[in-house]
DNA sequence: ATCATTGCAAAACATTTGCACAGTA
DNA sequence: TACTGTGCAAATGTTTTGCAATGAT
């Protein structure tokens, strides 16, 4: 049953069990099922549109609007999931369970593409070390015009 | 009258007056009023923040937030201001007067620190061509704690 | 004179919180 | 059992919008 597929999402599911556990919380099936819907539909989600996905995957649960904010920001303070800001509408939030990467974003259809950036990070190491800042994390977005909105112009 | 001091802030205001123009906007004590306003207090603003600001500098004018919103809008799409969003509170802006740069910011202190980063550049066009990516503009932010944070902890 | 802009208040969103009840350990 | 989590609705915070009056060209 264990087999290779869910070998990530169960290792994802442990980690998050860790997190409780270390952190005097509790393992509910609404925390799952946020955690599961993120893993299963691999985008960037709006805490809204995260909300319908579980609604529709798991009505019987009748999960509150709350518990997904609360849940996602749970999350994200375990590094567990990432978010990125950007346009005027809120936070979109992704797994965390890929490598580090980057987002590139289409001003006109809003198209999130992911890129690796190998090369980069040492050279922010190097900005940081400069400031004696201590560095934790990054965000890197690239804005502009994806490939298929160009030919519409 | 006009002294080097000022040619900064003038070409500024000719900017925006030509965008005005070419857009058939108008001129407006309101308009004028927060471009300078951002412009004496070189800082990161949110719009709150500037709207008090402007509002204790210009009493007389009674200028409402919605004012400045609109404004910093404008501003915003014709890349006079950019704008940074990070944490959970809202957006944060800067005039684009000088030269790019990226930013640094504390999650203890939220202090933004700037910086220059000549050669990351080259790299990010290099990974947009790839993609097939029109490169309009990008956003760095590297997170971390600041010198002084790592003392207090 | 014409038409955009303004301040105000209300509306629209996005997110958080208080509370009584339900569920986990 | 003890205590945390949940949904709901209300509260909060941020940004936008409709409108009548004002101001710029």
């Amino acid at each position: 049953m264990a087999d290779i597929e869910n070998m990530e999402y169960d290792s994802l599911l442990v980690r998050f069990k860790d997190i409780l556990k270390h952190n005097n919380l509790k393992f509910t099936k609404q925390r799952e099922v946020v955690l599961k819907t993120m893993y299963n539909n691999d985008e960037h989600f709006s805490p809204e549109s995260l909300y319908v996905l579980v609604k529709e995957t798991y009505p019987e649960l009748n999960v509150g609007i709350a518990t997904v904010y609360r849940t996602l920001n749970l999350l994200e303070e375990s590094d567990m999931v990432t978010s990125l800001s950007f346009g005027s509408s809120g936070k979109k939030f992704e797994l965390g369970n890929k490598p580090h990467h980057d987002h590139m974003i289409c001003k006109m259809c809003d198209e999130i593409i992911e890129f690796e950036d190998n090369g980069i990070e040492k050279k922010q190491e190097e900005i940081a070390s400069k400031y004696g800042f201590k560095l934790t994390s990054h965000l890197m977005q690239l804005y502009g015009i994806c490939k298929k909105c160009q030919k519409k112009q």
